[in-house]
DNA sequence: CATTGGGGATTTGTCAGACATTTGAACGTA
DNA sequence: TACGTTCAAATGTCTGACAAATCCCCAATG
């Protein structure tokens, strides 16, 4: 029952080992060195190496090196109120800011249109934008939000990185709940592209719907977050006992 | 500004659209035939097929070939009641088993100790299993509870499959809530065996601590959730507009 | 002296080919 | 039929080589 490692097995603990006691930033051995080390060749070495790549744990550079990157620290958060990634991290003392942004018009596809209950191909204002913390990308966030709640003139006036905070100020009428959902999904091109890394790398994701008061939805938004970077928490309550 | 994309970047989006479009439990062309189709070599070919190996998204045997892993039913639950998979599972009349279950005697470590609220080296008990899906290993749960709450033999005589449902029925003072803690992590390396995972893959991480009416701690919960498999939502509430 | 422009060394990126190991199926034999 | 052998196919691993990117030192130049 001993059930034998194969080489790449053995070879991505160690790997493992390395990439945690290794200090944050430092550079390892070239790849000819380090698979002497590891006693194995330089093609299953890098095999293992990939999976740590496309998890975010290292970063190389062609004719530079293979560098470790290290934990950083962490957004945490509550999930039972709605606030903005920005209030957050100003409530906290973070620093975050926002990289690339971009506003585009649309017409509601439909799944926004069943989602938003409107009209297929009703005017929809999409919002992107990237999170960036100490420089690099954290987080990427897509809105979607009728046009008759948010329209390109006040977007462009009064958007200062949050669309939550400007729904909060603007919304009329005003803001009650949202449902968001939560799960860990493998990044798309787009998102890939943005928060550059690799396609099908790891991402969790809220899938959120935001009504006001009356009830109407008024923003359809998606979340992705680099993992790492964010620890979510909430309070649960016991349910009923089917039993 | 047309970034040029590395041989192994375009090869890692063919093999996405490849595996996407791939049915479910498809195999998958052998390597030297796939690598000469995507014009590349068969190295660079396996290191490709790694992040995905090791997202869950393919399986290698040697002597038999590549398949792909298709998308799998998912688990949709809402988080702010406390159920147990079990219960949700049979709820929505979806099937899942037990399969490794082992459980231990302990002293609180500091960290345990520290959040059960217990004394350093008192005595705990460690409940470790694995969730199956269709013969698939999907999770896995570890529970650390003070032994003045579970003593081994309620335990051993009076398991179903959930430590949350066992205390639910003995539980006395009745329990009442969870703080739970949502992010995702690489697996480390005790949970990649259980799952038959790689050490590393990205996991859905749910940390828990479980109180009775009290007030009082009664379990410190990990449960890993395979990617994919779990879709978690909530309903949130507009917080206060600190601004 | 400051700046620029070459080498050259180092490192990762990719490739070609080979052999080892595992598996499954076909085949022959008792 | 049942069982063991053989063999082809597929993944696992290794070796060696060259290409491309980067960095650093140093000489030439102003």
């Amino acid at each position: 029952m001993t059930e034998e490692r194969s080489t790449y097995q053995r070879l991505q603990t160690e790997l493992a080992d390395l990439i945690q006691k290794a200090p944050k930033g430092s550079k390892l051995p070239s790849e000819p060195l380090l698979a002497e080390q590891m006693g194995v060749s330089r093609a299953t070495l890098r095999e293992a190496m990939r999976t740590f790549e496309s998890q975010g744990m290292l970063k190389r550079q062609q004719g530079v090196g293979t560098f470790v990157v290290g934990p950083t620290q962490v957004i945490d958060s509550g999930l039972e109120v709605l606030e903005s990634i920005e209030t957050l991290a100003e409530r906290i003392g973070l620093e975050v800011t926002m990289g690339h942004f971009e506003f585009t018009h649309l017409q509601a596809s439909a799944r926004q249109s069943n989602k938003l209950v409107i009209a297929l191909g009703d005017p929809v204002i999409e919002v992107r934008r990237v999170i960036m913390m100490h420089d690099s990308p954290v987080a990427y966030l897509v809105d979607v939000l009728p046009e008759h709640v948010l329209d390109p003139e006040t977007l462009a006036t009064r958007f200062t990185g949050s669309v939550l905070d400007l729904l909060i100020t603007i919304g009329d009428p005003p803001l009650s709940t949202s449902k968001t959902e939560i799960s860990a999904i493998h990044a798309p091109v787009e998102v890939a592209k943005a928060l550059n890394i690799q396609r099908g790398d790891t991402l969790l994701l809220l899938r959120a719907l935001l009504f006001n008061e009356s009830g109407d939805p008024v923003d359809y938004s998606h979340s992705y977050f680099l993992p790492g970077y964010f620890r979510l928490h909430i309070i649960r309550k016991i349910g009923g006992v089917t039993t």
